[in-house]
DNA sequence: GTCTATAGTCGGATAGAC
DNA sequence: GTCTATCCGACTATAGAC
């Protein structure tokens, strides 16, 4: 019991500096982190994090890690549902558009809602000034993007390597990652306080209209499935 | 001739010193840059951060306010071409769109080619954590949206601060901001190795094309006026 | 495994000579 | 106006007691 414990000890105190590290490193970067800091929101000591990772950049490597591992969970399924349904060869039209919305809808609320403020700013700073823990992260972004150029390639019949295909998929994402990259200017001009979950509706709802637009389907755009979702608005 | 070369002297190490600055804290941030480096980038001595600007916080703020103003100047000419049109009642939908597109046009030649890379990174820092710094950078930015959200207000028959109108317009600007905010994600699902020229006029066309199709225009889309602009690919 | 104490470095800021 | 010299605080990292 007592060696039990122990060992849930130490992964516990892991667990507290690693997410204490990717709140204090996405709000003020790495060099405007100190370990003191970092060790007092974590309630250890301050040689916990030279003892369990060996260093602050270590420590900053194993953040990225840490939200690579997160998106990979929170992805699963819908890349699964997404994927099934880019490798059908008999999926329809309406089939396939329905499922790039769900995609990017998924996207959308992980993205701008359920991922925290600070995991935000630390995969923005990754994507602005790369270091070796962009690539880390990447690779858990990267099926989603795959599969989405999978299902828009097929859609507007090319291959999913096309630059049209990859442009298209890169603007509708643009077109609700903006909300998250430019959030200072996307807050004023929109009159906004925040994005909760009110104004992550109004994004929905937009993204998809437009994404039908995108494709051409601008007359026949149905309103979302009413049945599968019922979001009360904050 | 002496004293005319003083005063010359002392404006060519403030100017050294901010362009350093943009530079260095775009790059690194501001907790990430120290002044010791910053001046010797700048070639100038290290009290001359406190002499000229009174340390290093008022100086980032000094760095912001030249940002803005590089902006406004960048920018006049564009938009004061936009709010003739705007302006117009009798502006045709079609001067409208073009209006629209040109505008959208200018803003990716700007932030995607222009505006040098630091100075990007200084300003989607300023995005995602708001200092004081940011206010004084948006003020430059908001006449763009503003003329943006009239004239697309015009074009689908909504007041300019109507929230379908800031979705859209908003939504059209994530299309080119993409390639900014989301560089380094970008580069690597366009297998480009940099934002150049070529890049760019792609990112360009398509962008116009998009906006076209957000508007209802699909199949009357023109390309773009071939006399006024001929870009060299690179 | 966790702590205290401390080494060694580097940061921003200032005083005072020229 | 510009320089050198220096202060003092904050930082990461390590040694060694418990």
């Amino acid at each position: 019991m007592v060696g039990q414990s122990k060992q849930n000890r130490s992964e516990i105190t892991r667990r507290r500096v690693l997410e204490a590290a990717i709140d204090a490193f996405g709000s003020r970067g790495f060099e405007g982190t100190s370990t003191r800091e970092l060790v007092d929101r974590a309630g250890v000591n301050l040689v916990a994090i030279h003892y369990h990772f060996g260093g602050k950049e270590a420590l900053y490597r194993c953040a990225a890690e840490h939200i690579a591992h997160t998106i990979r969970e929170r992805g699963r399924a819908g890349l699964v549902r997404a994927r099934a349904t880019a490798g059908r060869p008999d999926a329809t039209r309406a089939e396939l558009i329905e499922c790039i919305c769900e995609l990017f809808d998924q996207a959308a609320a992980f993205t701008l809602a359920d991922l925290p403020e600070s995991w935000r700013r630390f995969l923005i700073r990754e994507q602005v000034e790369p270091t070796g823990a962009f690539d880390v992260m990447f690779r858990a972004i990267r099926p989603f993007f795959q599969v989405a150029s999978t299902i828009l390639g097929r859609l507007i019949g090319r291959r999913s390597s096309h630059p049209e295909v990859r442009l298209l998929m890169m603007m509708i994402f643009g077109q609700l990652s903006v909300f998250r990259t430019n959030r200072a200017a996307a807050l004023r001009l929109m009159g906004w306080r925040r994005v909760g979950p009110c104004e992550l509706e109004q994004v929905r709802e937009t993204a998809r209209k437009y994404i039908m637009a995108l494709l051409g389907e601008g007359g026949t755009a149905p309103p979302r499935a009413a049945t599968r979702r019922r979001r009360r608005f904050a």
